[in-house]
DNA sequence: GTCTATACGAAGATAGAC
DNA sequence: GTCTATCTTCGTATAGAC
């Protein structure tokens, strides 16, 4: 097989493997074993753990871009694009609920390993954060819109947190909601007194 | 040294080993040379390292009960008690930005690992969430006090990952703002129309 | 109860044949 | 580019002396 294409293969495996069990506890024999390959062989395609994880890094970084950017086409307003990523909680919630977020366990894992590339990983969070905070920017708010996309990212990973440690459905769906009420509250200049001040969390 | 002694002092130097490493990266030597003891030795106190966080869970568990009734008996009322609560994450501030939130990546990590463990894990978050329940209902919100206990739970967790991802002091204090805000308007029946529906976030 | 010494296996990494 | 075989390190775990 081709090098490039079997080196693609390797990636995604660990990309997953990764996730699914954790930087640490996936060791090569695994990936190897996922993608059909001997032990050795898989140092002709990476040196260390560590360039793998690199080259993972990399590759999810990709990926989120190129999500990003299809989310950023395929809806007509921020509003909406910003519900894009609010659903990814939906989209994939069964994974969320057995595996957590793939990028804040990540960067968790790293930072206790006080790993070099921890760095890294949180560009990951970084390129939603952006994302996010331009949505904002767009949606008339430019005095605190670092500062809402944070708020929305924080809420994500707490779910994703909580979903994995309770493997509940339907709080990820009511916490959803509550995303998607708190989004459509940060409208800019809305009709005073004519709305509920309080509405109800549930 | 008194046998019951020696392992408490292994429980301790496994509970901070485990937080500011993670479980897997622990290995028995770092734990060994945290107390003074010998490898050998160790396994005088314990067989086995799931053993080991069973104990260490345990520890966990009854540090978290004794903190949750000094919580109780130090404040007035539920508010101040889930204030209490929130206030964790400025206390445990330095902590939190290097190792994230100790229950969030414990149980995280050992979801991933489908450890046996994951569930007794999972009790430390039972353990707040139902303490927080008990004082949302003491504050007039039987409907839905557990939803909100979650909700509040669910925030500290995202805090905490990404507190651990952009070491932001700036970010956790004004997430834990926003907190004490978003608790300030859940008391039940406030007076109608006469405040901004429109609370600034930051 | 604590020690030293050691068995055993797993995982990262290398060498060299094909 | 892929394989088998092997080296080395490290971590869990045991044996037995003190």
């Amino acid at each position: 097989m081709v090098a490039a294409a079997t080196r693609q293969q390797i990636v995604e495996a660990a990309d997953r493997l990764f996730y699914e069990r954790g930087f640490e506890a996936t060791s090569f024999a695994d990936i190897a074993g996922a993608v059909g390959l001997s032990r050795g062989n898989f140092y002709y395609h990476f040196k260390t753990k560590d360039e793998l994880l690199d080259a993972v890094i990399t590759h999810r970084l990709f990926k989120t871009k190129s999500m990003l950017d299809v989310w950023e086409a395929n809806a007509e307003t921020p509003e909406e694009r910003i519900l894009s990523f609010v659903n990814l909680l939906v989209v994939n919630q069964t994974k969320i609920m057995a595996y957590g977020c793939p990028v804040g366990t990540l960067c968790n894992e790293l930072a206790k390993l006080d790993h070099t590339a921890k760095d890294r990983a949180a560009e990951l969070f970084n390129l939603f954060r952006h994302w996010l905070s331009h949505q904002f920017i767009a949606l008339g708010r430019e005095a605190d819109a670092d500062a809402l996309a944070m708020h929305i990212l924080m809420r994500s990973q707490g779910v994703a947190t909580l979903a994995a440690a309770y493997h509940d459905q339907f709080f990820v769906q009511n916490e959803v909601e509550n995303m998607c009420a708190w989004l459509a509250a940060q409208r800019p200049e809305p009709p005073a007194l004519c709305r509920n001040p309080f509405p109800p969390l549930v």
